[in-house]
DNA sequence: GTACAACTTAAAGTGGACTTTAAGTCAACA
DNA sequence: TGTTGACTTAAAGTCCACTTTAAGTTGTAC
């Protein structure tokens, strides 16, 4: 258990475990994103805790953040509690962005999913597959 | 109704029917993603149907794909129902692959919803918000 | 007839997120 | 002791999807 809490890995090993190159990892270090340990010979090293903190970060990149807002969060952070309400806000918008986009793609995937099934109708030979595509969407409803 | 049937637009009108700019239109002309139709004076125009086809890409577009493979997309469809395999095959891997992403980016957002309503217990001052994200990520069973 | 806006082209530039390169350091192993 | 292999740095390069620039043409309005 202890030794699990104080394990320390090198930059590639880290690197695997997270999904990234280590040359991400370095240009994440560059932009703010995250902090190394070095050891004597000046090379990174990285805990289990660190390996938490990327993974977060990976989901905040997931849901739209960009590195400079990821950089702006890390940032406040640094600052402590009285910067709760800035991240909170930050937080908020990628939330309300998401969302916004997430109905936008559900969309898209609609005219994707009828698209393929238009298709497989007219692939199946159906005798009335004459209906343009744009006239099917209408009558789905789905046109738009 | 002829008349809505028959009418064309500049550039500038159609780009802006379509929400994208004259700049971003004629360059999907050169990615061969559509073509125009040119005045005596060699100036662009557009009709109706050229709008629900930019349209239509846009959402293929929305769903992942990229240039390229519009285009590939694009080239199919001018071979004509020989490549109707081609195409659905295009089309699937595009949504097996949408579908993917889908499942990842919710869970992006949950762990986003997690946070911001751990912020939220943090800043209402709970005595017993001393707990770490990560733990409280545990107990809601959503680590990782 | 001249000013103006909207168009035309080819080519260069931009932004974001990495990725690669070049040159060097270091520690462990045969 | 010498050769790997993993690391170090700063800087340049890449990819994608546009966007901007520069120089020129055209149709309409005054």
């Amino acid at each position: 258990m202890q030794e699990l809490q104080s394990k320390t890995y090198p930059i590639g090993t880290f690197a695997k475990k997270i999904g990234l190159s280590a040359s991400t990892i370095r240009y994440y270090e560059r932009e703010g994103l995250l902090k190394s340990h070095r050891d004597h010979a000046g090379r990174r090293y990285f805990t289990n805790s660190d390996i938490d903190w990327v993974k977060f970060l990976l989901h905040l990149k997931g849901t739209g953040m960009r590195i400079q807002e990821l950089k702006q969060y890390v940032q406040w952070r640094a600052q402590g509690d009285a910067t709760i309400p800035d991240r909170l806000a930050l937080l908020k918008e990628t939330q309300d962005n998401f969302r916004q986009r997430f109905r936008e793609v559900q969309h898209h995937l609609e005219i994707l999913n009828d698209k393929i099934a238009w298709y497989e109708a007219k692939e199946r030979g159906n005798v009335n597959n004459q209906e343009p595509f744009q006239d099917y969407l209408n009558r789905l409803g789905h046109s738009e």
